[in-house]
DNA sequence: TTCAATGCAAACCGTTTGCATCTGC
DNA sequence: GCAGATGCAAACGGTTTGCATTGAA
């Protein structure tokens, strides 16, 4: 579940930061990628539109750290192994195909409540969590 | 499930390739290590003995194509790395800590067999998955 | 008016490659 | 003796940084 544009700007406003030009290219074409994007995909995509490669990296680690994003580790044929996906800011299972790329987002309540009081049983007080689960998804199983 | 030095170095030869000096040294650095380890740990460690860089790394990878190693894809404080293991790829969770940045492995065979049944259930075939769960460890709690 | 944000280019860092030399088989 | 393997150094590719300039608030 990916924020709006707009929402994403609210957000920026809203932690005291700015709603550049820049800014407004990385998120929308950060968000009319359906399907988890590499950060040179968007340099590819944008120095073309004025954006310079440094603010396309500048502005995806922003939309991460305020949860408009997220990074996905993966190991795909080549050695490239990170993504970006948007998604809801307290939404983080991935379930990423080896094989084409895929990224599902999952959920699963269960899931969540065993990985927290695990992380409580070692004496952390648990913020937030990352699963990322890579394998095959149903078509690449064949 | 990690093999001895002995028997890497004899499926070297049965697959044509040479014992030499160099590999034994990197195969030797790399069992002595009991957990996962990056390419240039070893890369330090062998340089002063006289390996090369590129040995370092070409032999990681022979090691990997014979299966002697598992290449695992983590994420260590939040910078992305790529790194060896003599083992089979090991379910290495971690415990972040915000305040203090420390990381703690985490060993839960129950949650692993809930991600990979979750995994499953979405008609994935699970390969590894990844679990990092942030949030404040018992001296930063307070 | 001010300073966060930008574009540019150079730096960076882990990894790979080209090549002349060396060495196990 | 001869491919296969090595060490060196230079190349590589993605990412980060330094810095003077721009522009949002």
């Amino acid at each position: 579940m990916a924020s709006t544009a707009n929402a994403i700007l609210r957000q920026l406003g809203d932690s005291g930061r700015r709603r550049t030009s820049p800014r407004r290219e990385v998120i929308a074409a950060a968000l009319r990628r359906g399907e988890p994007f590499t950060a040179q995909q968007l340099v590819g995509e944008l120095t073309g539109r004025g954006v310079g490669r440094a603010t396309v990296f500048r502005t995806l680690e922003l939309l991460v750290s305020l949860g408009a994003l997220s990074r996905i580790h993966g190991i795909e044929a080549g050695v490239r192994c990170v993504r970006y996906t948007p998604c809801a800011p307290s939404h983080h299972h991935h379930l990423v195909c080896q094989a084409c790329g895929r990224v599902e987002e999952l959920a699963a309540k269960s899931l969540d409540q065993r990985i927290t009081a695990t992380a409580r049983s070692r004496g952390f007080r648990p913020l937030g969590h990352t699963v990322e689960i890579v394998g095959l998804c149903p078509e690449c199983r064949r």
